[in-house]
DNA sequence: CTGAAAGCGCTTACAG
DNA sequence: CTGAAAGCGCTTACAG
């Protein structure tokens, strides 16, 4: 494979030209550059990733760290924004290293072996142990997830606690006094999650300021079937107009489990979710909902690490969308 | 941060001999080795990944490469993909870069810069450019899809010819003569890709072969409204007693569009579909179907890549798997 | 069984 | 404006 030296021949200069050719160095000349710009060209040149993570101490690559674990279901969106990073980092001259479980460990390893300029954390829970290290490690870090105190890291996410008022004040201008909320398992609580803490306290506070009566539904377990647990809160509570869905497994089947019990929406009852735009579209949800543009999270979220990395001591930054609520009619 | 001369002065032994340890040369003694050893914990040491790449001339990561483009809804499957190979892959000691956009162009570059050992290619299409550049450079690569020609590539993928038959005979058991296909989108068989084509190919055979009639449909575009699609199959052949789907998006809102419709599966008309086993759960695809295991998909490209970069000269492996034929109650 | 030394391919003060 | 040289932190023949 050609190196440096071989380019530095070829263009009748010395290594060191070519290294500052390559990094738009001013202090160049246009005509040497020309002939070390045709050299690479010529050569099919590319520098060396080790060589110059090395050298420079940089390695231009983002690690985005799954949580210690999760369900099937949680995995696939979870997945998606993976993607969405990878594709955001790749346009601004970055590669993502994936790393997968292990949270912590794994994280403390690829920090420690060099291997990444910073990280990105999914789906944070209070608390969470990989923050901690990013603090203690003076590691740039941006979060992903709203946990109670982020330790001074930078955060991106949804604004819970609008989504959380809007929804409620729809509701309560359609006039709705008694609802039915449901939400993530029990184990995501336990586990601490942000997200699915921040909303709960959200909804209920914005319920109990509209005087709006809320029966509260959480599966005790991440594969429960969600379309039982519908099923089984329309019959607990029969008098609700309303029902909230904060859990995306019970998003999804939710149109057709509707559809079979013969309940019209939004006739019979009135539904509302937060869901990602992005898959709104292809998944046909057809509630009014919150819907969250997981992109532009993403694309924030590489934003402000390679701010972060770029200047290690500006403020700490914490960023929350407020997207709309859509209603289909 | 800690490196290996530190590791070497508080062990009181050379350079080499920790670095002798930390790849379990046998030569070493026990004692040594435990010194060795002790110091590395208590010092914390790692590894600089940068380094020992430069050095060994291998990186211990693989690059996912997407393909160059593809609708939202292919990219929340894809996603799944890429956690689950990023996970195997982790316990397999081998990080996982995620290769975004620019299909070829981006593998390239991560190649020659040696950023990884070997690559993974998703969703590969006849004559993909991404083969030809592995095989041309030759570069391990384990290539996800059923390409007409592999070129020699090793290759991991569902059995679309078994899968076919299958549905076919299942069908034909069960006395239909006339059904109706619904496809992938038009632009995914513009692009070619191996998945889609060979499943139409071998299903439209196998039908044949039971003389049953095929009415087929593919949307004009990926993001069609999947739900329009199937009421419009279902009024347009409406003597068709089965539905073949072979379409995610369209499998995923299948359930809510024959139940707004009144459409009871199976009684009224016989579904049948291909859908990962890990989403049906979550989805609730109530339909008999083909269960791909993506775990194990996923599992198994790990494998053949390690294989790959462990011998070059190994013989083509051409991993078909056989997933059962799963018919809900 | 262990160590001195060369080399991997870059970057970056520093000198001129 | 350009180049010689040190150095980044490892691995690996080679010598002893």
């Amino acid at each position: 494979m050609v190196n440096i030296s071989d380019v530095a021949r070829a263009a009748g200069v010395s290594k060191a030209t070519v290294s500052y050719v390559l990094s738009n160095d001013p202090r160049i000349t246009q005509q040497t550059a020309e002939k070390v710009r045709k050299a690479v060209r010529e050569l099919g040149y590319t520098v060396n990733h080790a060589a110059r993570a090395l050298s420079a101490n940089e390695t231009k690559t983002f690690g985005i760290v799954s949580p210690a674990s999760h369900s099937n279901y949680l995995s696939a969106l979870f997945g998606l924004h993976v993607y969405l990073m990878g594709e955001c980092a790749a346009r601004c001259g970055y590669d993502t290293l994936f790393i997968g479980s292990d949270g912590a460990d794994a994280m403390r390893k690829a920090w420690t072996s060099k291997k990444v300029d910073g990280f990105i954390l999914m789906d944070v829970c209070d608390d969470d142990p990989r923050m901690h290290l990013a603090v203690d490690m003076n590691i740039p870090t941006v979060v992903f997830g709203s946990p109670k105190d982020s330790f001074g890291l930078d955060v991106v996410d949804s604004d819970f606690n609008k989504e959380a008022n809007r929804i409620i004040e729809f509701l309560d201008e359609e006039q709705h006094r008694e609802i039915t909320l449901i939400l993530w398992s029990k184990q995501i609580f336990k586990r601490q999650l942000g997200f699915a803490l921040r909303f709960y306290d959200d909804i209920m506070a914005a319920a109990r300021r509209k005087s709006i009566d809320v029966h509260v539904i959480s599966p005790d377990d991440d594969d429960a079937d969600p379309a039982q647990i519908i099923e089984q809160a329309l019959n607990a509570y029969s008098k609700a107009t309303a029902m909230v869905i904060y859990n995306e497994p019970a998003t999804i089947v939710a149109p057709q489990t509707f559809a079979k019990i013969g309940v019209k929406v939004p006739e019979d009852l009135r539904v509302m979710t937060v869901f990602p735009k992005q898959l709104t579209l292809s998944m046909k949800i057809p509630f009014a909902s919150v819907q969250t543009d997981i992109r532009q999270l993403a694309q924030t979220a590489i934003q402000l690490l390679m701010s972060r990395v770029a200047n290690r001591d500006a403020p700490m930054a914490n960023v929350l969308f407020d997207f709309p609520l859509v209603v289909e009619q």
